[in-house]
DNA sequence: GCCAACGTTGGC
DNA sequence: GCCAACGTTGGC
């Protein structure tokens, strides 16, 4: 992460959004129970340069969503950042990054992306907006909507 | 540097 | 299984 812009009045992503992100992945690959029965995992094969990005702000301590793509489409727990990003050994370019995530607890009930979809306070989420993206960021405010609607 | 073709992700 | 969205690649 060294060498982005200098200057003290640019502000950069990770001086905007606080320390909140959340993941995709696909159950039937690596689901959240996989995460609890492995402790740590590196999240690595992102190539998307907006989620990798993403990626490059996360700090240690982090906290993030765990969502399930394809299968269940739901917010399921909450895992954390483990280590900062390093480059993706599975990357022959070099260019991209992984970081490693443990879990830390599930949560009472899952949040669907239906119910996510309907709620008009979410409606400026980034994985709601760019429906692709597997790595993004949350706001405190949508973060505490969604922990909300899952029952803590 | 533009843009068409193609590949991938992920919801439906 | 289909399709929309979007990123990447490669020809020009």
């Amino acid at each position: 992460m060294a060498g982005t812009k200098a200057g003290h009045d640019d502000l950069r992503e990770e001086d905007l959004v606080a320390s909140h992100w959340l993941v995709k992945s696909e159950p039937a690959t690596f689901s959240y129970d996989d995460l609890v029965r492995d402790g740590r995992t590196v999240w690595d094969g992102v190539r998307n340069h907006a989620a990798a990005g993403h990626l490059k702000a996360m700090k240690v301590g982090d906290q993030v969503l765990f969502y399930h793509s394809q299968e269940g489409k739901d917010v399921v727990a909450v895992a954390q950042v483990a280590r900062e990003a390093f480059p993706d050994a599975s990357d022959p370019t070099g260019k991209f990054v992984a970081v490693e995530l443990t879990p830390v607890r599930k949560l009472p009930r899952s949040v669907t992306l239906a119910q996510m979809k309907a709620n008009p306070a979410l409606a400026d989420m980034a994985m709601l907006r760019q429906g692709r993206l597997s790595v993004s960021p949350v706001s405190d405010a949508d973060w505490a909507t969604i922990l909300k609607m899952a029952g803590e």
